[in-house]
DNA sequence: ATGAAAGCGCTAACAC
DNA sequence: GTGTTAGCGCTTTCAT
């Protein structure tokens, strides 16, 4: 198969250890027996056998990456943030996807550890009734990302949801909308409770808050449809706007809309959350919460590289990543 | 660190190989001393070293995974579909992102070679100017997927770009356009050309076809928004309609020709290809080509799969995926 | 049914 | 500068 160290060795009539030297880039080595062992690696195409490499150094130069689903774009940006930041340190990542299922990610995590990793980002799956013993029982560096799990003292970069969440309601209530529905989302992600704490707060301010108003179901447009259907059924043309929890679920919601013939902005604002790539795009161009998913990614990925290089370190870290509103055409702004 | 067999071994008082035997459910093992042991790693947190397994295996359980750009949300369901068939398999997958650069592509499948993960599924940066001799040399199997790599004889799964670009330019002319520009996309991605090429044939056939309807970029809203304006300056409200090369670059050429205060398709008849998630809820809903991503993902894996198990079968593939046109509001139908 | 020893390809410790 | 040896954690003969 490959040619092995011992290959190149016998070939070059040296022992092993010089060969490594110059594969490693040892200086320890003549100039000229470096160029001839240089020249036999080339002609054999050598490389070092990367396996063997890890179990001897204990060090794999990889490390994961899981997120909830890998076919949720902002995920994506994210982890494109992330593997930035590793590609320039040469570190390979392995992305996981647990489907949301938080049995799967327990077994990836697993798989993961035991390939040796050296560190570990993890977008929780769901994010209530988790099992604490095993994440603390984890040795390896851990970063979480995004969303927050109850209770585990672990470093995190998180988004300030609680508090975008109620500007974007206080957005809407300042322009006039009393009856505002909120689809949240996957209920048992952090995320989504922060956002509809901060919505509550601001409905509450107001005394306009009320129960039947919530709507959950996860973060898809599929979910953003179905909610919006389940809504005007319940209050009809009643509804001045809606917080969508993402905006894939707005994307949901406006095609529900449409279908009922009622107008964005005019019959119903719309607020999204995430800033997709899309959703300056959409008909009419989504307001939303903007989030640098980049910047997220690549926050957690410097942070897991310092925990990896001084894993002495037991100081807890939790980051906090700003967002912004992005005002655009689905909400109706009063003029003043 | 982590138990090892050796612990267990020691704690157990039996020999290596009997843990070894119980870890990998050989049957040799009596019941009580099974369970003893058992035990034993169960309550010692015992996980075997896959790095080490794989050392001695040779067999690692895991395949590469290497897309030109993790952004694009068409990569991430091909991802999708491709990693579900694998997980089903018990095989783990190794995500790389090129980013379109050829040079970063050859980097990445030298690493994996070296990890001795045991197949590549590739979808090539570029599609020109390939070092052809790189990938003959390559000797674990290896599929390419989605763009074709002229000369490189490999497994390969592709679309049927270029008659699926016929129909759509067909749609575009039998509905009475008569200048029609095309946004090409990536000029190295062989779909890009493949999709010119279709396009080319329908313009020809009715002696419409010219070079300056042509423009190159690359599959971005940004390139379709630049292409776009190009376009309008080029030849001002002249243009029937637009073959943008795939939903992104329609997206931004869609907000091109807002800011020009045309209106499509009264205006201007826009239509796609890759029918991607958001395609449907575009203003106005996009007509494009579908491509089912989850399929040629899974195909692919499952093509490379019977590849690993039968190494010895010699016989080179060529699967192709078909593609359907969807008709929304983008184009406009004449009425018959 | 169980065990001893060799070795996967590499690096680290310690000679020379 | 260069080489020898041991060993990472596992599996694989081959004994017993």
């Amino acid at each position: 198969m490959h040619p092995t160290l011992k290959n190149i060795a016998s070939e070059a009539k040296v022992s092993i250890k010089t060969v490594s030297r110059v594969v490693n880039n040892d200086p320890k080595v003549s100039k000229s027996t470096r160029k001839m062992i240089q020249e036999i690696i080339e002609t054999r195409g050598y490389k070092p056998n990367l396996i063997a490499r890890g179990l001897k150094k204990r060090k794999t130069n990889t490390i994961g990456f899981i997120v909830p689903d890998i076919g949720n774009p902002s995920f994506t940006e994210i982890v494109k943030g992330c593997t930035d930041v590793f590609d320039k340190n040469g570190y390979y990542v392995f992305l996981g996807s647990s489907e949301n299922n938080p049995q799967k990610e327990i077994d990836i995590i697993k798989d993961l550890i035991s390939m040796l990793i050296e560190g570990i980002i993890l977008i929780p799956a769901t994010t209530v009734d988790r099992d604490l013993t095993f994440f603390s029982k984890i040795k390896c560096p851990l970063v979480i990302l995004d969303r927050e799990i109850d209770g585990l003292d672990k470093d995190k970069v998180v988004l300030s949801n609680k508090k975008s969440a109620y500007d974007a309601t206080k957005l809407l209530l300042e322009n006039g909308c009393k009856k505002i529905v909120i689809f949240g989302g996957l209920h048992s992600a952090k995320t989504a409770q922060k956002r509809f704490e901060g919505f509550k707060q601001a409905m509450d301010e107001n005394n306009l808050f009320s129960e039947e108003l919530v709507f959950w179901g996860d973060f898809s447009i599929d979910a953003g449809y179905k909610m919006m259907k389940e809504a005007l059924i319940r209050f009809g043309n009643d509804i001045d706007a809606v917080f969508a929890c993402n905006d894939l679920i707005a994307l949901g919601a406006i095609n529900a809309i449409k279908e009922h013939k009622l107008k964005i902005p005019e019959d119903i604002s719309l607020i999204g959350f995430d800033d997709m790539f899309f959703s300056a795009y959409l008909n009419p161009p989504l307001t939303t919460v903007h989030i640098p998913f980049n910047d997220e990614g690549a926050i957690a990925a410097k942070l897991l590289l310092k925990k990896i290089k001084k894993p002495e370190d037991k100081n807890i870290e939790r980051i906090i990543v700003d967002t912004r509103i992005i005002i655009r055409e689905s909400v109706n702004i009063k003029k003043k």
